[in-house]
DNA sequence: ATGAAAGCGCTAACAA
DNA sequence: TTGTTAGCGCTTTCAT
């Protein structure tokens, strides 16, 4: 399949390996005639340069490691792709894995991504408080930059909006609209500690506004949500009319249980997400959301970890701004003047 | 950050540097005594082969290359899982690398593929009939698998379904619940050979109806569906009753304008999509729509692409089975009275 | 400006 | 069963 090697085009443009070596990566030190030469040579032949050989000499490889729980929430994808864009910028490679949520494997595809003695590591992790890879990646010095953590420890360089704070903005917006009974929905706490801020950031609303925190409602992801679930925000003696969810496609599962209720969102139950996927504009009713820049978070990541690995000083984490996307399923809290729903003609086009 | 080798832990184990080796890859070949010693010794000194050493040395690096469109459609994401999940199995490692829909970028990235040796590709070209990626890999016998592309050349392997058929198969089913008036609604051609395959079996569809097909609706993906496009189906003397798109987000991008145009979904117009994304079964109403096994796919192709490097007989394509999804998105045409719409009450609990 | 030579970490003959 | 040795393809001193 490749058989050409650098002392193949050497042998063609009658010079040393050195010299084509040279010529090709720092053509600065080569007669320009001899560049030339060497160009020709290895156009001719189809040289393609081995990285292998040139990784194992170098004793480094130009590619980065990226560990993220999946690829079907968007917000991964979406920041991927900003980090392979940065990398490619830069001349670097990337290796990505995902861990499917699975905390136990965080470990294993590390390793693994060391194995092929990647420069260092952005990564996603369940819980940075806590966390068996990470503790590895600190004791071995290797480089690393986590995304969408955020870390108690300034030594543990983070990328990531200030989650505490965007979801207090979420929920105080909510209440700046006339909600007073909000819950908030999340998926299994311990496959994100990013829920876990974004519920203090929901009690820190509440209580700035003298309202009393309720217990999250939490519910097994990647499954459309039960009815059930939701039925436990509508009873008892204080409704909810707002919910706060701990992500996008959460939410748009939330939205689509209270419709399959026969509720009318947000007339009857106002829904606000966190992410800011793309896909929360294209539907309808438009999704209110908290927005963080997923793309501009794998870039900056990538800025910061190849900043370090030049061996720059350390530098702090970096908290990227968020923004409130007020969407269409979030609204003004009025009461209803009766208890069964009421039909609301659809809005303008 | 790491500087234990083999021959580290040959001294600490008292054998050389080959013993380990073989004691690591091969322990059949060496004493159980001596294997104990070594696992030790590689133990004590966290010993973490180095895969780019081996990997010049053997001149193979088991890695597969992997290059999509975009991972912001998550059958691609899934597709990507599912590679990664058969390449984990069978100790391979895996480079994915997008394109985000450039044509024009796809022969760059696979050459930083395979500059780094991956032993085969799998991918997803914007056309598999004139692609000058393929035409090059072809040329320098490079193993590769597509997925999702179809190819008339029976030497390019695939792994898909079949388009044409599946895409006949769903506009069938909306001609055989009364619909006669069915308009298919595409992103850019150039972006996806598929999307042409679909609208071939939208055709056969029809004609096998005794319809006339339509040209398509062509809008630009990835932004919401602006309403003029939707207009284009709805008036004339011969409006749609349904729409068949291309793929899932174009569907529920579809969806929401309609919505948003006052119309009911499916009581106004019915509408189909193409993938079977799993955020379609979240959605209300629910999105009806052919499915593609999009995980199946990618750890077929890693079967196939596997036993390709294996040395096994070629083998043919792939063709998975699709399926259709019975949405809430598409029912049974039925004319309207009136021109007007009609309120209808949500429907079931 | 160019060449000779050493060696990155590993595997696989070939010997013993 | 284990050791010795020769590279895989490349970069990089050190000479010239």
């Amino acid at each position: 399949m490749d058989r050409v090697t650098l002392s193949d085009v050497a042998l063609r443009a009658r010079v040393s390996l050195a010299t084509v070596s040279r010529a090709l990566n720092q053509p600065a030190l080569v007669r320009d005639s001899t560049v030339r030469r060497v160009r020709e040579a290895a156009a001719d032949l189809n040289f393609r340069p081995n990285l292998v050989g040139r990784n194992l000499r170098a004793r480094t490889t130009r590619t980065l490691g990226v560990v993220l729980p999946t690829l079907a929430n968007t917000v991964f994808a979406d920041c991927f792709q900003g980090i392979e864009r940065a990398t490619r910028l830069q001349h670097y490679s990337v290796m990505l894995t995902t861990t499917e949520y699975r905390v136990e494997d965080e470990l294993a595809v590390t390793e693994e991504l060391l194995r092929h003695r990647v420069d260092g590591l952005i990564l996603t992790v369940a819980n940075a408080a806590e966390s068996p890879v990470l503790d590895m990646l600190d004791q071995e010095k290797v480089p690393y930059v986590l995304v969408y953590n955020q870390s108690r420890c300034p030594q543990r360089q983070t990328v990531s909006v200030d989650n505490r704070i965007a979801a207090r903005d979420a929920v105080g917006h909510l209440i700046s609209i006339g909600h007073r009974s909000i819950r908030m929905v999340t998926g299994d706490f311990r496959e994100s500690d990013r829920a876990q801020l974004r519920y203090q950031g929901y009690r820190d609303a509440m209580r700035a506004a003298g309202l009393v925190p309720q217990l999250p409602v939490e519910v097994p992801l990647h499954t459309a949500v039960a009815s059930g679930a939701l039925a436990q925000c509508l009873r008892g003696r204080d409704p909810a009319s707002a919910l706060f969810c701990s992500n996008d496609l959460l939410a748009i599962s939330v939205v689509s249980g209270l419709l399959r209720l026969g509720l009318q969102v947000p007339d009857d139950m106002s829904v606000v997400g966190f992410d800011g996927v793309d896909l929360g504009t294209l539907l309808y009713p438009a999704l209110a959301t908290v927005v963080q820049p997923s793309r501009d978070i794998g870039g900056s990541a990538v800025d910061t970890l190849l900043a370090r690995l030049r061996g720059d000083v350390p530098g702090r984490s970096v908290v990227l701004d968020h923004s409130l996307r007020i969407g269409e399923t979030a609204m003004r809290f009025a009461p209803r003047p009766t208890s069964h729903a009421v039909r609301r003609p659809n809005r303008r086009n």
